[in-house]
This record gives C-alpha cells, structure tokens and sequence, in this order.
RNA sequence: GCUGGAGUGGCGGAAUUGGUAUACGCGGAGGAUUCAAAACCCUCUCCUUCGGGUUGUGGGUUCAAGUCCCACCUCCAGCACCA
C-alpha cells in the first residue's frame, strides 16, 4: 500500500461532471473584454479509436488551452472529425460494415475518450466534414473556386486496376505496382478530372512563407515542394529528313516548326548537342499517331513509349538508369551554334515538367552526360572549372592586380615507357606538367609544340587529346603577379627522343622529371594540374558549378551567370519561371467524400450547380462497394442522383460522379469552427475578422507539406474572392513529435507493439498519462521518443506526492518565504515553458516546487492554491479535486476559472547568488555574494577561497571580468 | 545526390541565448523499514593517476564556447532523373 494515494477514477469522473455543469469550456466568440486567441490541434479521422499519438496532439494542445484562459485570453480551442476520405471508407469496407454508419459510430466512441483526457475542448464548435451542414459550403466554395476559372477540368493520369475496374488512390498501389485489393498490375489511364489551380499560387504561397514564425524545417519543405526554377525557354528549330514539305509546317500559333525546351542553364546553350523529349511529349505521340513516316523508326519508338507507359511511377523513381531511342528523320538546330544536332525521347525528361523537353549539355549536366555516356554523344565543355589555389606556393592574393591570359597545360607520355613528364621548379616549391602562355595569334595547339619545343627540346610530340580547360587563379611565384589562366589542358604523346638544346635561361626554370602516374599525383602541387591530372585519370566528370565561359562565340571569357539573359536574348528565347509544384487533382472516384457540386449540359459543358440546389447531398441508394458502369465512381449507379439531375435541370443532363479529395475537406474548417451551425453563409464575416488567423496551429509533421500548403492557397483564393479577411491562414505552427513503442519502433500492429492509452488512463489515471507526455519530451521539436512504463509510473508517484501534500495544508497561517519564493520562480518557469510548448521543462519546475514544497513542515492554503492554479493546466483533475478540498475560503467554483497567480517581482531576487570565480577563464571556485555586490567586493570574496589564490600566482588579478550576479573571472 | 535540422552521462533530456555543463526524471548502488518481499523514505551516482579533464572530431574567435566561425564525421527529416 502507498502512503498516500487517490482513486483517480473517482476524481476524474467528478471533475469532469462538473466541468460540464459549470460548461466551463464554452467559448463566448463575441467577448469584447478579453484577448482572442485562437488554438487548433489537427482535427482526427474517425479512425475507430484514440490512439497514443491523438493522446500527445490533444492533451497536451489542451495544457495550454488551459494555460491561456488563466492568462486571461479568451481561448477558442475547438475540436472535429476530418469525417469523410479513404481511410475511413477502408476501415468500414474491412469490417464489412456500412461506411456511413461505421463512420458515426466511430466519430461517438472518439468523443467518448477526448473526454476521458479532460480535454478542455469547446464541443458547441464541433465541425464534421461529413455532415451536410458542413459539405454544403465546401461545395459553395468549390462553385466559387469554378467561377474564378481555379477549379478547371483536365485530363490525368490516374491509376487504374484492369480487374476491378476502378481507379485507385496511390495508397491503394503497392510498391510492386500491383492494386492492394485486387492483386492486378496497375495501369495508367488517362481520365478527364477535376483541377484546383494551386500553381497560379506558387509564387505568392513562397514568398508568404518568409516571414511566418515557423521552423526552418517546416519552411523549408514546403518551399521544396513548390520547387522554384529560374531559366528560359529556347526555341530549337527542327527539320524533317524524311518529309521536306513538312518544313514549312507551323503550330497552332503560326511560328515555324520549332521545338521549345526549358532551362535553368541557358549559359551552356553553346554546350548542347542533342535534344530530348519525354515520352509523353505532343510531339512524340503526334509523329506516331499522324505522321508515322517522319520517324524511319518509328516501330521502335512507338515501343519504347508504350513500354515507359507501363512502367509505374515507382519503378520509374528507382530504376534511375537511362534508357532512350533516337528519333530517326527529324534533327534540331542548337540556335547558338547553328549545327545539326539529334533528338532522342527518354524517360528520364518528365512530360508534365517545363515543356517537356530539354536540350542536353552533358558537359556540365549529370543526367545528360550519362545519357551521353550511353549513346556515345559528344560532350562540349563550355564552362571552364575554375580553380582558386588555396594552399603554397601561389595562393591567389586577393585585391591584387591579376593578369588575364591563355594558357596551356600539357600533360606528355615519355616515347618509350609509361611515364610522363613533370617539371621540378628551382626558384619555387612547385610540382607541374608543362604550361605557357598563349601568345596573340596563335591557337593552343601550336602553342602546345612551340613549347615543348622551347622549354624541353623534344621536337617529336604528337597531340593525342584536348581534355578540357580549367580556370587557374594562382599568385605566380617567380613572375611575382597574380594570374587568371584559361588553362587548355592537352595530352600529348613524344614520338621520339630527337631533341634539340635549351636555351640556357629555360632551363634555369625547372628540371624535368619522368614519373609514373602515382609518383605524379604526389609530385604535382598546383589545384588546376590536380584536377587536370583527375582528368586525365579518370575521363571527363560533368561540372554543374559556375565559371567562364569557353568555345561560346562572342560570349567567351565572360563569366557564365554574368551572360546568361544575353545568351537567352541572342538565342531569342524567353525567361521563364518553372515550378515543381502540379496543380491539385482534386477528383476521386470513391464514394466516401463531398460530391463534386457539378453538372453537365446535354453538350457535355459543365455547369455548377446553383448555391439554392446546395447541399448537393451524396445519394444513398449507393454505398462504398458499389461499381459504377464501365469502372466509373460508385455514384454514376445511382439512380436517385441522375434522376435528381434530370428533375432539376432536365433531359440530357448527367452529374458529375467523382467526389472531392479530403484535402479539400481539411483546407477550410479552421473557418467554420467560427460558426458551425451557420445556414447563411461558410463563416462569419465579422468573427473571421476577430479570430483569423490561426494563433497557434499544432499538427503531425507529415502534413507539413500537403495539407499545410493546400490548405494555404485554398485560404489564399478565398481571400482574393474577398471572403476572408488575412493571407495566411496560421500564424505559428509546431510539428509534434512521434511517440514510439516501448522497443523504440513506430507502433505498428506488424511489430505488435501498439499501446492502447486506454489501460494507461484505467491504471495510473487521465492525469498521469497527460503529464507523462508532457515530460517526454519537447513539444516544440518533432522528436521521437519511445514510451517507458517507468516513466508513467513515476509520473503517478509524483501526483501521490502532490496528493500527500494537502495533509501539511493550514488554513490560516502564514506564507513562509521559501514557499513564496519557490512558488514565484515556479509560476514563472511554468509559464514561460508552457508559452513556448516546453511542457517537459515545465513539468520538471512542478517537480522542483513540489520537492521544495515537501520541505515545508506546514503549506498555507493559500500557498497550497497558488500551487493548484500552476499544476491545473497540466494535471487537472486533480488539481481540482485537490482544489475543492481546501478551497473553502476561495470565491471560485473551479481551480480553472482562477487566473494565474501573481507573484511580487521581489521575490525572484535574491539577496545573494553563488556566482562562478574563475582564473583565466578556467572555473576553480564559487563564492556567495549580493547580486548587486560591487566589481572591489567580489573580488575581495574571492579571494577568500584558497582554491581560487591557489591558481592565482601573485595572489592579486591584473584584470577583472565581473558580471554581477553570474560571473567573475580573474586574470593573473 | 541535394536541402534542412541535430549530436551533451547507462537512458529521456536541462542549461537566463556567450557567463559555475549535466537541472528534472528514469535506471543503478548503498542504507532505513519489514519475519521476508513489494511499496514508501533517506544517501550516493560523468571520468580521474586527485593535479585535473569532459558537451561527435579537429582547428579558430573570446577574459570566457555546449552555445559563435571554418573543416570533417555520424544520425534524423524532407525532396529526389523537375533540366
């Protein structure tokens, strides 16, 4: 038996009874005497049951629910179900059961257990997306998203089981490509489908993200996800081998057959040589469909799109290897260097990306160069690598006068042996092949023999390769001047020994040394010599960084980034702005979801369906199971809707069949938590005003990208259509961590290690599994943090430590100043913690009152209650029962409906502080002294303590660093 | 591969934002209590050759670095053939 403990149980039941009889929780939305302040926690899918990870999002949300109130704030902490969508549908159909009903009942048991966790939820504000009332005006929304043009139809690719006959969600895919359910191999189909035109927001939902007070990570995310890309589009002109009339063929605009292609890199233009087009792109399925004989191999290419078409995106993201076929008969012109170049499709250009093509520069594209690779394409470098020397001798010296030249590098095989030759130099530390300077008029390759020539006398050399050329920045010892050489690097091959003599002052330079490719590596000093060496060694490796520019025309030597918009002008292309993210395709062909408000004239034209038709109520003659004729939704069997159509709008007349995607649901409920039971309109104009946006707005980590961003460019619309009245919809947002079973691993029914908070909350109490949480870990940072029996059970011995305590209550006599003080600190701690959702910390200032607490021979009540008002948010049930048993002289009914309590600053201060006494920075002593002790007095204290004049030779400081009340450090 | 974040005892984690590193809790050891055990209570618990040393590793800035700067290593998360 413990010394002391309560029945949670008990408690737990009365608080809460109360709670609901004083309906302490309500939230008056109009108050005009205190702050609003508005705080959500995602709301749950009626997933069947509350798990730990709801447990973590709800209770601890509901600390600083709690927390807020007693600062005063009129709180709005509302709750709901994300009713509708997929997971619900599965879990209804795996049962067996009827999704709407399993739906409900499900929602019933999930309100059951929020209440068990004494969440402080406001229940009158409750939304569900399920509900007509709600889906009415997400269909109202959705029609004012269709006028404004946002909601388009468009074709897709969807997923589609030849077995079943449906189309399936991703989910619904297994890795292996084959459908979850039916075991077929899935295919792609393209369908006609609903759009929600979240691109024309790209560039607003990216630059709005800059001044949010969210965590880089979150940020960060969220900006990959709209994938921002600043290039251009340039146009090749493409000619037809086979048929010459169709030269003169022109697009729908009228310009010329020509073949636009995006890119960031329009400053390597000089550098394509060849052209790729995606599988999916106009032009390919064109030349196979309508002109098959512009193709001489045409058979071959039409089965390699057929074969990239079956290939799931899965296996597409894997298997990275590149694949492609030439497209025999038709050649492009690269617009800068007018030659011929070839186009191949392949798969690893994405149709749906830019244009759809891209011209190659496998020089300086790493995809492209592997493409090259493979074909056997050429590679032009256009971009010299730029090498500044970083280590001596010669590294560059900044602000210096630099000499600009050419120059050449040249690496030369000994005639007989496999050796090569290095130059030793006399006057400077240097290791190198051969260089020189390119004079006026001459090319680098007659340099190359004019300076073997002069410099070693070979007369015999053969230039075997031009490498590439590498940008030296060096200061040059022996020149005594910084140079910037455009290193032309050669491999050269000495046919024979013939040589003649040296001039004399040459060969005071540098001795020449034969070496192998090892002793070379260890012999060669100079960046550029390095990597030209790496070069030689290993072949070419594209250079996807910056640097000048080389063989470009009259854009040579200019720096690439510098030229890159003259290139783009030169070449008349265009810049242009790319973006990863896709418009939103928001159609499902389930059943279980808010039907699309759409309906479709006798001519097949979509008309939305008018706001007095609204609620436009998903039929119930069908249900999740049920297959549409010819694999279509569930709802293109319904009867009661078609017959619905043809009454409202007459003969001929069809509606649409799909539903929308849950994450249309999710994107807006923020707003009708404002006004639920509003028949009138989504919201309320003037609450939206007061409460938007979003104070506090805490959510999973996986929904940082998807939902966050839908749900800010749905909000992002609607406040350009005017109906909402800020542009963003969340101020801050915290990313919760993840709690992990007892073994460290996610839970999961394949590893058996679930935990069912349920047992928790029936054995140590509500109280006990809330504080556990809190002090697992920070709330602010998505951890992970494994659960430990040993944790909730010394949680529980803490709260018998509290209840303990109420026996050394007095009604009646003093505070003592250690209480006092402990109390002030601990209030402050608390709420500074609690404001910045580190509950661990303030769990742990509990801990320390409490163990202060402990000390005290007799607690007064009102001590006692001040210590309740601090433990309520985290621990309130039984702070309120503690609170009803020795609050007989307090006015209020709740210990939550007191507010924070206040402290005299005074009693934070301290009339002495132990302050560190250090000696040259290194800690050899402590002494206790006034927080507002003079820099004469400290130091006199210190020198006290024979530890600290031990370390100090001369017994005295030559200097002093004091900073009162934290610090004094003395210098001998 | 790219981008972002983080590395502190046996473990979860603290650290007034540059000022006594290891708060609080778990685990462990010893004790008290008990016929005995559980529970409860008390004490100790980074290393040390007792000088001192210690925040992933190596440098730097500073009177002073877990905190700031540079390089490297490791882990986590997001994106991933996006031209």
């Amino acid at each position: 038996m413990r010394k002391e403990t309560f029945n949670h149980k008990e408690i737990e039941k009365a608080a809460q009874a109360k709670w609901a009889e004083l309906d302490l929780y309500r939230t008056d939305l109009t108050d005009t005497t205190k702050d609003p302040y508005y705080l959500m926690f995602e709301f749950p899918f009626p997933s069947g049951d509350l798990h730990i990870g709801h447990w973590y999002a709800f209770a601890l949300t509901d600390i600083y629910a709690r927390y807020l109130r007693a600062m005063g704030k009129n709180v709005l902490f509302p709750m709901g179900f994300d009713a509708f969508g997929l997971p619900a549908e599965n879990a209804a159909m795996k049962r067996g059961l009827d999704t709407r009903t399993w739906t409900y009942e499900s929602m019933e048991r999930m309100r059951t257990q929020v209440r068990t966790m004494g969440t402080s939820v406001d229940w009158s504000k409750e939304v569900v997306t399920s509900d007509p009332e709600y889906y009415h005006w997400t269909q109202w929304l959705f029609t004012k998203l269709f006028e404004q043009g946002l909601a388009y139809r468009g074709s897709a690719v969807v997923n589609w089981d030849p077995v079943d006959n449906t189309v399936l969600a991703n989910e619904q895919v297994l890795s292996d490509g084959t459908a979850e359910r039916s075991g077929a191999v899935v295919e792609k189909r393209r369908l006609e489908q609903w759009f929600l035109g979240i691109t024309k927001y790209a560039e607003r939902l990216l630059t709005d993200i800059d001044p949010l007070p969210w965590k880089e990570d979150i940020k960060d995310a969220q900006r990959a996800w709209i994938g921002k890309s600043d290039g251009a589009t340039l146009s090749f002109v493409i000619t037809f081998k086979n048929d010459p009339t169709l030269n003169d063929w022109r697009d729908d605009k009228g310009n010329p057959a020509s073949l636009a292609v995006f890119t960031t890199r329009p400053d390597t233009l000089f550098g394509a040589t060849y052209v790729v087009l995606a599988p999916e792109h106009p032009w390919v399925t064109r030349a196979l469909e309508d002109h098959a004989d512009v193709l001489s191999n045409a058979v071959e290419v039409k089965k390699y799109v057929e074969k990239t078409k079956r290939k799931s995106e899965r296996e597409r993201m894997e298997n990275k290897e590149k694949s492609g076929v030439k497209l025999e008969g038709i050649t492009a012109i690269n617009p800068a260097t007018h030659e011929e170049i070839p186009v191949y499709v392949a798969d690893y250009v994405i149709g749906s990306y830019g244009t759809g093509a891209v011209m190659a520069v496998p020089a300086h594209d790493e995809r492209d160069f592997e493409f090259a690779q493979l074909f056997n394409l050429p590679v032009t470098q256009v971009v010299a690598h730029p090498f500044k020397q970083t280590t001596e001798p010669g590294v560059y010296r900044e602000g210096e006068p630099t000499l600009v030249k050419d120059g050449i590098i040249t690496i030369i095989k000994h005639w007989k042996e496999d050796k090569y030759m290095g130059l030793a130099w006399k006057k400077v530390a240097w290791g190198t092949f051969l260089t020189g300077g390119v004079d006026e008029g001459m090319t680098p390759e007659e340099t190359v023999i004019k300076e073997i020539r002069e410099e070693t006398g070979y007369l015999h050399a053969k230039i075997v390769k031009k490498l590439m050329v590498v940008d030296g920045l060096f200061y040059h010892v022996p020149k005594e001047k910084n140079q910037h050489v455009h290193g032309h690097v050669f491999y050269v091959e000495l046919v024979d020994d013939t040589k003649e003599t040296v001039d004399a002052e040459e060969d005071e330079k540098h001795e020449i040394k034969w070496l192998t490719l090892d002793e070379m590596e260890k012999f060669i000093t100079p960046d550029t010599h390095k990597h030209a060496l790496e070069v030689f060694k290993n072949g070419y490796a594209p250079y996807t960084g910056d640097g000048s520019l080389i063989d470009s025309g009259e854009f040579t030597g200019r720096d690439n980034e510098e030229a890159k918009w003259d290139i783009v002008s030169m070449a008349s292309g265009e810049r242009t702005t790319n973006y990863r993210l896709r418009d939103w395709l928001v159609s499902r062909q389930r059943y279980w979801g808010c039907p699309i408000p759409i309906v479709y004239d006798p001519e097949g034209k979509p008309h939305a369906v008018p706001a007095e038709h609204l609620p436009w109520l998903l039929p119930t003659d069908v249900t999740s199971t049920t297959k549409g004729p010819n694999g279509k939704a569930p709802l293109a069997a319904s009867k009661e809707l078609a017959d619905r159509v043809v009454t409202i709008f007459g003969e001929g007349w069809t509606p649409e069949y799909d539903t929308l995607d849950v994450f249309v649901d999710s994107s807006w409920y923020y707003l009708r938590y404002l006004s639920p039971q509003n028949n009138q309109a989504f919201s309320d104009q003037a609450l939206m005003k007061k409460w938007m946006p979003v104070d506090r707005y805490s959510g999973g980590s996986e929904h940082t990208t998807v939902h966050l961003l839908y749900a800010r460019f749905f909000y992002k619309a609607l406040y350009d259509l005017g109906l909402v009245p800020t542009v963003e919809p969340f101020n801050e947002r915290f990313n919760r961590g993840l709690i992990l079973g007892t073994d460290g691993q996610k839970m999961s029914k394949r590893w058996g290690n679930v935990l069912n908070p349920d047992e928790f909350v029936e054995k140590y109490g509500a109280d006990a599994v809330r504080m556990y949480l809190a002090f697992i870990g920070p709330y602010n940072e998505a951890g992970s943090y494994p659960w430990k029996h040993e944790g909730i059970e010394s949680m529980r011995r803490f709260l018998d430590r509290i209840y303990a305590l109420r026996t050394k209550v007095q009604e009646g006599i003093e505070s003592t100043i250690p209480a006092q003080k402990s109390l002030a600190r601990a209030s402050q701690k608390v709420a500074s913690d609690l404001t910045r959702f580190k509950t661990n910390t303030a769990v742990s200032a509990l801990m320390v009152l409490m163990n202060a607490l402990e000390d005290e021979e007799q607690i007064s009540s009102k001590d006692f209650v001040s210590f309740l008002e601090v433990l309520a948010p985290l621990a309130p049930h039984l702070a309120e029962a503690l609170y009803e048993e020795v609050s007989k002289s307090e006015s209020a009914q709740s210990v939550h409906s007191l507010s924070w309590p206040e402290f005299d600053q005074s009693l934070l201060e301290d009339d002495t502080v132990v302050i560190g006494v250090q000696v040259a920075g290194k800690t050899r002593g402590e002494v206790s002294i006034s927080p507002t002790a003079t820099e004469e007095k400290a130091v006199a204290a210190a020198l006290q303590d024979p530890k600290v004049l031990q370390s100090l030779p001369g017994g005295a400081p030559t200097r002093v660093i004091y900073v009162p009340g934290r610090i004094l450090n003395l210098i001998p």
